[in-house]
DNA sequence: CAAGCAGTTTAGAATCGCTCTAATTTTATT
DNA sequence: AATAAAATTAGAGCGATTCTAAACTGCTTG
């Protein structure tokens, strides 16, 4: 594979992965590139690989996967569960829910101040809540 | 696969299937029975197989798959992804929330009245409303 | 109750998203 | 440049689920 020269535009995300811990390699710039450059997504490992692929991003499909999960680890991403058959990956890290639209698959973020959740129940026996998932499934 | 006679304590199961419209066929009726016999439960497709070889239930996996979609079809249950390497199915399908323990896998019910859930907003571009799921992933 | 048909079950093959392996390449450090 | 650690990769492997197509069963009808 063909090293590229580091471009200006590439900087930010450089020092995001770098903040991160992880190393800048070519393949999790491009990716990172393609996940952060724009606003907010939410990808699907094969929607990613194919996008890097029409972008002429040469990665295989493993490191995709290695990457998506090097960055949720580092709170890059964060996995999403929403259908049995497959994960999906949102750029947006913070506190918020989703819309699923259960024809195309999409997923629409909702801000947490749009949601009131009170009462929330205490985690029984003395567990950790580790996150709150709120998913509103829609159909036209 | 002998057949045997309908014992009076599977006449509720047996006009439940009847009712949704679907044949009481003597798997259906022992795998509604394992399900519905006692407290709500919720069940991996592996684990309630495993159940009914443990009762000495002979049934293929295939049917227990089937089964399982065409309960949830009729809402004698209702599936739940929360982890996408597998799917959950929930014995009960009024309105309620979970905890999701994550060492263990284990669901547990929380009563729709134990959150308040305010300000949801609307549906978009004139999509329904199907389902709102709330899991609260939570960790020893 | 026999026949007939739609609905159901089944074993095993196939699929599919994802993970693993082990060899190669790259990065970061000296 | 030499070295060690980390990352990438092709392809094999895995596990949950679905599919196929043949055998069986429940239900209706005569
Ligand atoms: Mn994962
Ligand atoms: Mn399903
Ligand atoms: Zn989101
Ligand atoms: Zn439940």
């Amino acid at each position: 594979m063909r090293a590229k020269k580091t471009s200006p535009a590439d900087l930010t995300v450089l020092e995001r992965l770098r903040t991160a811990g992880l190393r800048p390699t070519r393949q999790r710039l491009a990716l990172a590139k393609l996940l952060f450059a724009q606003g907010h997504r939410h990808v699907t490992a094969e929607g990613l690989f194919n996008e890097a692929k029409d972008n002429r991003v040469d990665v295989s499909l493993a490191t995709v996967y290695n990457a998506l999960h090097d960055f949720t680890e580092k709170s890059l991403l964060r996995e999403i569960s929403i259908d049995s058959s497959r994960s999906y990956f949102d750029t947006n890290v913070g506190d918020h829910y989703h819309f699923y639209f259960e024809q195309t698959g999409k997923l629409q973020d909702i801000p947490a101040e749009r949601i009131a959740l009170a009462n929330l129940p205490e985690a029984p026996g003395g567990a950790t809540v580790a996150r709150v998932d709120v998913i509103i499934r829609v159909r036209d």
